[in-house]
RNA sequence: GGGCCGUUAACUCAGUUGGUAGAGUAUCUGCCUUUUAAGCAGAGAGUCGCGCGUUCAAGUCGCGCACGGCCCA
């Protein structure tokens, strides 16, 4: 069985880090160092240093000090990983990184004395220290702390990345993602950004009375979006549940119940392809307001993501890849036929001729199947005629019904919901309408899924009757959204790969 | 799924028309008490991603496979 061969590969993992006879030259001999050293007495993975400041706190006090004041100035007590080292034997600089940032040091033998200095001479890039000790500038100017207590904190035996290049082959950036973060700073402000993102959302939405839930990531019928889901099963309940593919359907169960402003922050996971655009489990930002429509929502997510690139970034005017976006409101809106007749360049005459409107496709290669309702071609049209040209933030309104199906109904005109979604940089960002709250209407719409799978959709979706009789308790009016958080951070982090924003993106295995 | 590119020491990379594998960093030894990719002298370190083929001889040429990157669908 398939079990087998998983704990197979386990118990070989284990062999492997018991003896470390097939490791590089390098490890084989840092393994040795590390045992003398152990045989001598020195403790290489002590836990009783007590840390009382950061990088941080020494740098602003060297930045609001005055040269010439170190024999008043305090003792900080740190500790970090040593990332840099020069030896000049009976003294050496060396830089060490904590969370806040890096910073110099300098060791003296004649300032810590000989049997310090001695276990000083034993570490290497990559081992954590420990350092007591007070600043000072260096010739060049560089503030810098005199060690006047050393400690070994934790020994490292693999050697860290090489330090003028350091570490650029994606594969093992991804793969050890860990070595990356020490190696390359961008990386780990891209990280930090992505918190500041995740708390900027967050913290607009409870501003505004939203209550923050968390919603099954396994649910028995997967639901809100149209996405083919991984499976996987449940022995004790002796069931196949899915890994979600949208919150949504709890949330507005939410709604029903009188929570009335609701958001979750989570992962989404889709069992589609991976690109630089798409990563198999993605954080999806949903949440929905009672009595709100899907313009309200337009409104409020222009202010939230104004409000989100002032924490972020400072301004509204960022540059992604080249391109200034300038996400200061309104932004502009326009219907999904609108788009199609104008950038797109599709005749107005054919937009609602099926036949047409395949043929047209074809002929520009973009593949339409026979099995494709309507909407779906016109969706297809827009990806690829419309979408790439949405560089400044666009929202396309007016979709067609049958490929919104959980989405209210146009008032005036059935064919097309009271729906939008938000493109910036050529993609899609975010997608909210206006809820469908009537259990008729709903079941109806569901059917038609249900036929559109019988028929070879594998994306539809599956009727949900738990659902359905949610809706017949009655459910307020409401609008909900759905953000794109990993891409939102990607034009916040200039990145062009969702995997620079991913801390361990998906890759097969070794 | 298709196309192009990549995979050589722990890291970053060279490697000519096919002829016994190279550099810098890191490691080890010695010297060096204000360096910034510190410096000087010496040494060790490789399943050239994997397999098959062509050849007297393959890191190099051919085919297949694996993993990754970019582009397209």
């Amino acid at each position: 069985m398939l079990g087998n061969t998983v704990f197979d590969k386990i118990q070989l993992f284990k062999g492997d880090l018991k003896h470390m006879e097939d490791q590089s030259d390098v490890v084989r001999k840092s393994c040795e160092k590390a045992e003398r050293m152990a045989a001598e007495g020195i403790e290489l993975y002590a836990n009783d240093f007590k840390v009382l400041n950061t990088v941080a706190d020494i740098l602003q006090y060297s930045q609001e000090s005055k040269a010439g004041v170190e024999n008043e100035a305090p003792v900080f007590v740190v500790a970090g990983r040593v990332i840099s080292l020069r030896r000049f034997g009976k003294a050496a600089f060396f830089h060490i990184l904590d969370r806040t940032g890096r910073f110099q040091a300098y060791i003296q033998r004649d300032e810590v004395g000989k049997e310090a200095y001695s276990l000083f001479k034993k570490i290497d890039r990559g081992d954590y220290v420990g350092l007591k000790g007070k600043v000072f500038q260096t010739k060049t100017g560089e503030w810098t702390l005199l060690v006047n207590e050393f400690f070994l904190v934790s020994k490292a035996i693999r050697p860290l990345p090489e330090k003028f290049h350091g570490l650029k082959d994606p594969e093992k950036r991804y793969r050890q993602r860990y070595l990356d973060l020490i190696m390359n700073p961008e990386v780990r402000d891209i990280f930090l950004k992505r918190s500041l993102v995740v708390q900027a959302f967050r913290n607009f939405l409870i501003e505004r009375d939203f209550c923050e839930v968390e919603t099954p990531m396994m649910q028995p019928i997967p639901g809100g979006a149209e996405a083919k889901p991984f499976t996987t099963y449940h022995n004790a309940l002796g069931m196949e549940l899915f890994l979600r593919i949208a919150p949504e359907l709890y949330l507005k169960r939410l709604i029903i119940g009188s929570i009335e402003r609701v958001f979750e922050i989570n992962r989404n996971f889709r069992n589609e392809g991976i690109s630089t655009q798409h990563n198999p489990e993605f954080t999806m930002m949903e949440f929905y307001q009672a009595y709100a429509t899907y313009e309200d929502l337009m409104k409020l997510t222009e202010e939230m993501f104004v409000f989100v690139a002032g924490q972020v970034a400072g301004d509204t005017r960022i540059v992604y890849q080249g391109n200034e976006i300038d996400l200061s409101p309104p932004w502009r809106r326009m219907t999904l036929y609108d788009a199609l007749t104008g950038s797109g360049g599709v005749p107005s005459e054919i937009l609602r001729d099926k036949e047409k409107l395949t043929a047209f496709a074809l002929e520009r290669s973009i593949p339409v199947k026979k099995t494709h309702r309507l909407g779906k071609i016109l969706t297809k049209l827009f990806d690829v005629l419309v979408e790439p040209g949405l560089i400044q933030p666009t929202f396309i309104t007016a979709y067609p019904t049958e490929i919104s199906p959980l989405s209210r109904k146009n008032p005036s005109d059935a064919s097309v919901t009271d729906r939008f979604e938000l493109f910036i940089s050529g993609r899609e960002i975010a997608n909210g309408f206006s809820e469908l709250n009537d259990p008729v209407d709903q079941k109806e719409r569901f059917l038609q899924q249900v036929a559109d799978r019988d028929a070879g959709d594998e994306e539809a979706h599956y009727m949900d009757s738990d659902y359905i009789r949610a809706l017949e308790y009655g459910m307020p009016p409401a609008a909900g959204e759905g953000v794109g958080i990993d891409r939102v951070v990607m034009l916040f982090t200039d990145a062009p790969s969702i995997r620079e924003v991913i801390f361990f993106p998906h890759l097969k295995n070794r």
